[in-house]
DNA sequence: CCGCGAATTGTTAGCGCTCACAATGACCTC
DNA sequence: GAGGTCATTGTGAGCGCTAACAATTCGCGG
């Protein structure tokens, strides 16, 4: 007969439906050998009758294991931080870890010590901050926790593990790209100074202009909005004539503003002015032209920092270097190509 | 002097060193009045010399108690669904929470299935459902599990409580600023049959028609993605000049491609055809032309679920009706009205 | 200077689980 | 049939904390 139960039932009130003892029950759920069959369906029967769940606390404070992963994160309804934020959940949930998440409005010292502290307080074994801003990895460096933290998307330099997408070679193959179509200088609109990788972006692209023999026109820069890229794009429609045939822009939402402020300036994409983007978010394809632009593969990212905190955490010798990067890929669209393909496949 | 310590210190070590008992320690952690301050002040110079931090399973098993929150949600890379996590996550850590997440590609009633019980190992205590499709909020109404759970932007129907904003609402204001405009018909290019918030935009522009004693056009249908819009676009585009001249779809990634078929086949925004979209992205404010939309409050509803999740776990009667309905609020921009303000302010 | 209530501190038992080890039984070999 | 081995099951001791209760101390009126 059913009664209304107050408390959840125990492995022991298991254990004594199933007429064995809590150790067998124990023994079932963790899969281990040497457990009569008979008595394994006994013992299963009896926990799907009392539709029995092992209680969390107790075995975490047992085992001294909460199988619980952190993440820090800003900038959580950008593309790019939810993408890692989706790949870092997924990456952990497969490895049978949990993922508890902060989100923060600013990476302050402040907000990030608070941050670190609640997950501590939550009993994460392990933190992945997404902290693509050099001062928050100087912060993050700083501050002492009990537990293992990696890095994504933050730069080098200081002595934390880092994961990222190789952001100097998308640089490079997006400079590159425009000056094997016969562009004579490519301009660039960068990303906030503070942030890695903005700076990376800019170098790869110096570089591959130096490379050339090409002088590096100024440099531009916004804040990843749409709004700064539309202000940029405004002073950038005062150079066409000048020597500005081609533009890398630091991110896809600027480059939106960009081709906007060049559209109403009179100035055509590729035609006039070519625009190539970067982070390949899903609108890029419907941009006013389709966008060329660097796509990063956030899955992969998310997998080797998983992985990495995982090595930290067992004490394992990590199986790869402390700085691991990602390569990306260009995605070539209309926005450097005219001929490129319609979004659905169909030519221009 | 300092040697290593495998372990790190428990309440007891603390105790030890401030020469008290460890119930003690556990009054200054907790807060409790009727410590006398010289013992506080020995308690806190022990704690904070030797770096202790509670221990959060021990204190969950004793007290009963995870304080965590579990979110389920899916296409999290998404405007909508990012807000909804950023918000409820904010609110939820204001309140003292942890919220633990799982990441759905699809929201099936297998994936929805393995993702409660994961949460239910990671010892949760309730459980909010971002869960705007049908299929998902039946899914979940079918599911048993040990933990309260409210939904986010389901629909009503069945007995579970949800959040979400108003949507027919949202789909009379846009529909109403169009037909006050001038516009004697509106077309509307929904979202995907399954959705709720698709269904009720759908129903709220419906009803607005033909409370003004319209004949509603043929509906059309995409996917939410720009593509689905750009086809859509393209449809549309042909009944110009048979009765069109405007149009409401139902969220602003399609309306970006719309506004790019109606581009491409010589169709002007606003003059000849004046567009609405749904959702207020950051992008919308720089599509070309800027979108009119209808803009929610994420972060309002983050606040009232959770608020009705923890009214829900500490057994409180719910301070608010079992469904809430946040109000949506219509930002108007040049997409249906040519004088509007430019992104940086200056009149076109 | 005793006694009484309030403030402060200590003691004892779990919370529900896993681990290490002990105990049981089945089966086999010589 | 004694002794040994292996597979299977049970027992006891924590894990580190909080909650309830017991004990101690302090201040102060009588």
């Amino acid at each position: 007969m059913a009664h209304t139960r107050l408390r959840p039932p125990t492995m022991a009130d298991v254990a004594r439906q199933a007429g064995v003892s809590h150790q067998t029950v124990s023994r079932v759920l963790g899969d281990h050998p040497n457990v009569r069959d008979a008595t394994r369906a006994r013992v299963l029967r009896a926990i799907e009758e009392m539709g029995y769940r092992r209680n969390f606390s107790a075995r975490a404070l047992a085992t001294r294991r909460t199988r619980t992963l952190g993440v820090v994160a800003s900038d959580t309804t950008l593309y790019g931080p939810a993408s890692t934020l989706f790949a870092l959940e997924e990456a952990a949930r497969a490895k049978g870890y949990l993922v508890s998440t902060v989100s923060l409005r600013k990476l302050t010292m402040e907000s990030l010590s608070e941050a670190l502290d609640h997950l501590s307080e939550g009993g994460v074994e392990g933190v992945v901050a997404i902290a693509p801003q050099r001062s928050a990895v100087d912060a993050l460096a700083e501050l002492r926790h009990p537990f293992p933290v990696v890095i994504v998307g933050g730069g080098p330099g200081v002595d934390i593990t880092c994961v990222g997408v190789d952001q100097h070679l998308g640089a490079r193959l997006a400079t590159g790209h425009l000056l094997a179509a016969g562009h004579r200088t490519v301009w660039h609109l960068a990303g906030p100074e503070d942030w890695q990788e903005a700076a990376d972006r800019a170098a790869g692209w110096r570089d591959t202009l130096e490379a050339a023999g090409v002088e590096p026109p100024m440099l531009l820069r916004g804040d990843w909005s749409p709004l700064s890229g539309y202000r940029a794009g405004q002073e950038l429609a005062g150079w066409v004539g000048r020597g500005l045939t081609a533009v890398f822009v630091a991110n896809d939402q600027m480059a939106l503003g960009v081709l906007r402020a060049l559209r109403e300036a009179g100035v055509r994409t590729p035609q006039d002015v070519a625009v190539v983007g970067f982070d390949d978010i899903p609108e890029a394809e419907f941009f006013a032209p389709p966008l060329t632009t660097v796509r990063q593969d956030f899955s992969a990212v998310g997998k080797r920092g998983i992985a990495l905190l995982l090595d930290l955490i067992e004490g394992r010798p990590p199986a790869t270097a402390p700085r691991v990067e990602i390569e990306p890929q260009l995605v070539v669209r209309a926005s450097t190509f005219p001929y490129a393909a319609q979004p659905d496949g169909t030519p221009l």
